[in-house]
DNA sequence: TGGTTTTACTAAATCGTCTTACTAAATCGT
DNA sequence: ACGATTTAGTAAGACGATTTAGTAAAACCA
């Protein structure tokens, strides 16, 4: 074995390297190495006005040797004295399924740009991880939540911003998509094919979007003279965020006797469910059964058939959420009214759906 | 419309709610109140030993001062003043790739528990932004990094777990998969199926398994006596993350002339759009070609026809990750040796490959 | 009774940064 | 030449918690 060189830092580019930064260097230090005080290295380090009386030969000395003993202002004593800590909270309901993920790196995007970070905290729909969550990400000092699918009954004195969220508290801004607009482009796209029996799969009661999805579909149905029947309304049960729940409902669906010729499924997820329950039962999707998804998540494009689907623009849901939740968190008396934005969906038609043939 | 009574906060349990609170409190106050130094309140909230000579009727009034206030530490001050963030960095590629976050959910479930939260950062496989990230995560105090199919290649002085990473660094701890005997289970199965020429699809460059991926799969098959041609090895190319790279990949190689009877796809994402480009070609999967996709992320099972697929462990390998993490967290000296955890792939059996009918 | 120990606390320093309120010397204006 | 201003800084908090090193009073021991 080699004698143990590597714990030296390689310095190929002049620059120390994280690796050899045993004891954290503070500005008190490069004050001393400097013979002035921390005050003054501090203000022109900060480019603080108060800097300006500061000849610019002792800022370059300042500014060397911080660079060369590779000083990296302490956050956290930062966060304390500023009181800023440049740092949100978002609330989801589950990492891995997809809907979160794609409004997190729209989050993301927006937040490294502003020099946010963000704490994650999933809640699995349970009421009380979502309030002890709260309790958790406030006690980190975030300075605003981003709830992702997830229900907000307080007011709070932080600022908040929920995405696909429907409460409407004072304070609380919503994003939320163009729901009337969504539920026109599935019905009008079905009526156009020939469709005029369809069955609907809910979302489950703890989807902010059930009520509303479901509301307009039918609202949206009635407009172009269609009847959806009780009968032909099912719903998602349990928590598994994968295909089964969509699976089951169409397979209950389907148990009530088919007499529809299309399915609006709450989400690509369950569509893909419910398309396998059709196979096994013997319908093909689109010959003898329609079906449009919601969402468009990046399985959807690529499943088989692949799926006819109500376009949400999740990233840019994530990136407006961030955007507004910043500018509230600027504005800190938490007055405003309770906001919404609205996005607007988009009708991707692909193999899922094709016209009636009776 | 009711009136609205709900912003006024429940006090039903007796807390004071989270909205009422437009001045945190502080210890100061707390102590203020009974009219006792911050000190003695200090180490009786804080069940310090120093505590034991404070009689309990002065701890009640304490505690219940703290609680009627509604008293929480700031975690801020708290952290500057024991050098502890309870926070760790994690970098991953792509936040929106299904992998990275199964990862993230046991990572996730395994930091909660121990009260620890954490800052995602995403690279999209571009190294400065790797480093720029690190840096920035460095800054923000974290104790640990945790980097999730994320190339780590210098030493640091923060301990480091890697997922799904090769590289041998002091002080690095890897999480690995068992890839000889993923790649042995997926050759016997094609083998026992009949299949002696197959095809593979490697990962692209960036991505931390596709050297070992292939080495292991040549070597597997060699050991069963298969010989796999140059000129069946494909591989995926730029860093979208759908499925579009394996179905050009796929094609790529049909163009080349078919005459391989199965197909290695690195991912299950690339198997999808294999099957995809397949299908285009008029070949059928499985009666035609066999493939066998790789992680078992939840859309291989409901795609159609069903993955077969090697699976990993992909939340467990997360919090495994976190739990080793937070070990070398604690036993602060980085002078670990490079250490490998290795975890077990299982083969799943679905729809997507069949015997070999010629 | 006088010294030691225990009880019940508190003052002050510290973590690292920023900011308010200075000061001493140099320069300016008239 | 003398007060006013500018230049070039510094000292002393404060942010909110923890910890070290005390200190008075009470209790204990012999």
């Amino acid at each position: 074995m080699p004698a143990k060189k590597e714990n030296k830092a390689r310095n190929s580019n002049g620059n120390l390297m994280e690796s050899s930064q045993p004891k954290n260097i503070s500005l008190k230090d490069v004050a001393a190495s400097l013979k002035l005080s921390p005050t003054t290295v501090s203000v022109v380090l900060n480019y603080s006005p108060l800097a300006d009386s500061i000849p610019q030969e002792t800022k370059d000395r300042i500014f060397e040797a911080a660079r060369s003993l590779n000083y990296r202002p302490n956050y956290i004593a930062r966060s304390l004295r500023n009181q800023r800590t440049h740092t949100i909270g978002v609330l989801i309901p589950e990492m891995s399924d997809g809907y979160s993920a794609a409004v997190l790196s729209g989050v993301e995007e927006k937040l490294l740009q502003e020099g946010y970070f963000y704490f994650v905290a999933s809640h699995h729909h349970r009421e009380e991880l979502i309030e002890k969550n709260t309790h958790f990400l406030v006690g980190r000092c975030v300075e605003g939540i981003l709830a992702i699918d997830t229900p907000i009954h307080q007011q709070s004195f932080l600022p908040i911003v929920s995405i696909s969220g429907h409460d409407h508290i004072k304070g609380l801004t919503n994003i939320v998509l163009n729901h009337e607009r969504a539920a026109q482009l599935a019905i009008e796209h079905l009526y156009q094919l020939g469709h005029r029996k369809i069955a609907v799969i809910k979302g489950q009661e703890f989807s902010s979007d059930t009520e509303v999805r479901l509301k307009t579909m039918l609202k949206a149905a009635l407009e172009f003279g269609i009847a959806i029947e009780d009968n032909w309304i099912t719903q998602l049960i349990g928590d598994d965020p994968s295909p089964e729940t969509g699976y089951l409902a169409t397979k209950e669906l389907l148990s009530r006797g088919k007499k529809f010729t299309a399915i609006l499924a709450f989400n690509d997820i369950s569509a893909i469910g419910a398309i396998r329950a059709l196979r096994e039962n013997g319908f093909e999707v689109p010959n003898n059964v329609s079906i449009i998804g919601f969402d468009d998540i990046i399985a959807a494009e690529f499943h088989y058939p692949a799926l006819t689907t109500i376009r949400q623009p999740l990233k840019k849901m994530g990136s407006l959420g961030a955007e507004h939740l910043l500018q509230n968190i600027q504005k800190n008396p938490v007055d405003t009214i309770s906001l919404e934005i609205t996005v607007e969906p988009d009708l991707i038609i692909r193999q899922s759906t094709a016209k009636v043939i009776e």
